[in-house]
DNA sequence: GAGGAGCCCATACGAAGGTTTGTAGTCGCG
DNA sequence: CGCGACTACAAACCTTCGTATGGGCTCCTC
């Protein structure tokens, strides 16, 4: 359940194994990959350069707030379809897109995929760098949040079958008596299994296991989007 | 607390203040007009068109799901500061840009506006409806989640000012004692209080009072971005 | 085949939640 | 000034919750 790589296979990956955000970056022109690393580095970003999207979906990407800066028109995976395939494996780094020669639709497919921004060149560094310092803090919050989803996954994942089943009924809001007959049990039967979903949640009173259930997606939520 | 004007001052929003869905259009060029109007009721859509944002602004908006197609040049009030507009006296009709000569940070700005949907002239009419289909959608969905949650308020609104600081701690989790405690009471008069929210707030359990705290952003939740 | 996990239940008891009935003080308003 | 609201509390009573102790069953694994 927890694991934790000691050996990082990609230099670009490992020197921020840490806690400092990176900013990736993917252009197939070395010159611009260039410029913009300076650029990044220049205010003490970390980052780490591609000159193609399979050379970075080969990495490990490290798990700290990132965001990608990305242009739109690359030999082969072409940037639109980068964003696609990340979508696809569930990959939700935030995209900041660039380009000498975009259209509106493309503009338009890449805003819909939940770019960020889409810049077009030539553009003044100061954008650029506010849409990244932008993308980063958004990818921070959504990684707390998802942070804490998983942590009560796992709690979640704890339970015993029948702990679910009682849990979802306490969450929907009925008293053990009623669960007890929804489920064929004795009351009293219900009553400990409570007890041990409380603790093995964590819950410091109903109000914590509902809030927490609602999160999960768990008696009356919808489920949600995933990470 | 339950207002139904029965006097509709405009023609346009008059005859669909039932449910039907409306499209809303916006373009200086009549012709255009005349086409997009016949396109939408062509596929059963109700109509309201107008010259230019102030026709529009002038409007009672009926209280049904609805979209805008906006032409992004208009004269006087751009159809960017029509949503900026929009935006901040806290309408959110969701909005499709169409435009001749648009440009890409105009789509940018647009999109992360919130717009639906950007599209250039000459575009394929289906393309458009598929757009307003789906913004009318998101528009309805939209509408029952405020509407829901407007209701918790009204009902939230008839408590008294010491039933809600109850309520507060109550959705904290904090057991009767305790709020007694916090608040300098016997825990007696917590427990009246507490039934008194319980009906008021029409909750038929806790679980329920917790999820209706949860969505008024009460105890723990953060605001909402409101309706 | 001993141990552990998961499941089920009884008895017993204390703690917490909730209602009813009745009392009582303060305020503001018509 | 009386009435209604909001507030607070007590006594009495019942329900619901929660836990502890102890027992029993099945299934699986080492």
């Amino acid at each position: 359940m927890i694991e934790r790589p000691k050996s990082p296979q990609s230099a670009a990956a490992a020197e921020q194994q840490l806690k400092e955000p990176v900013v990736f970056i993917i252009d197939d022109d070395l010159s611009v990959r260039r410029a913009l690393t300076n650029l990044f580095e220049s205010v003490g970003l970390h980052v780490a350069a591609f000159g193609s999207a399979p050379e970075m979906l080969q990495q490990r990407l490290p798990d700290v707030a990132s965001c990608l800066v990305l242009d739109i028109r690359l030999p082969g995976l072409s940037g639109l379809d980068l964003q696609t395939e990340l979508a696809k494996v569930n990959i939700h780094i935030p995209i900041i897109f660039i380009t000498g020669h975009g259209d509106i639709p493309m503009t338009v497919r890449a805003m819909k995929g939940g770019a960020v921004d889409f810049l077009t060149k030539p553009f003044r560094d100061q954008d650029l760098l506010d849409a990244v310092v932008k993308a980063i803090e958004q990818d921070r919050r959504r990684r707390e949040v998802a942070k804490a989803v998983a942590g009560l996954k796992s709690l979640f994942e704890t339970l015993t079958p029948r702990e679910r089943e009682v849990l979802a009924l306490v969450a929907a809001g009925l008293m053990n008596k009623q669960i007890a007959a929804e489920l064929g049990l004795a009351e009293i039967t219900v009553k400990i299994h409570r007890g041990h979903i409380m603790r093995k949640m964590g819950a410091r009173s109903l109000a914590d296991l509902i809030r927490m259930a609602e999160s999960l997606g768990i008696g009356r939520g919808k489920p949600m989007p995933t990470t």
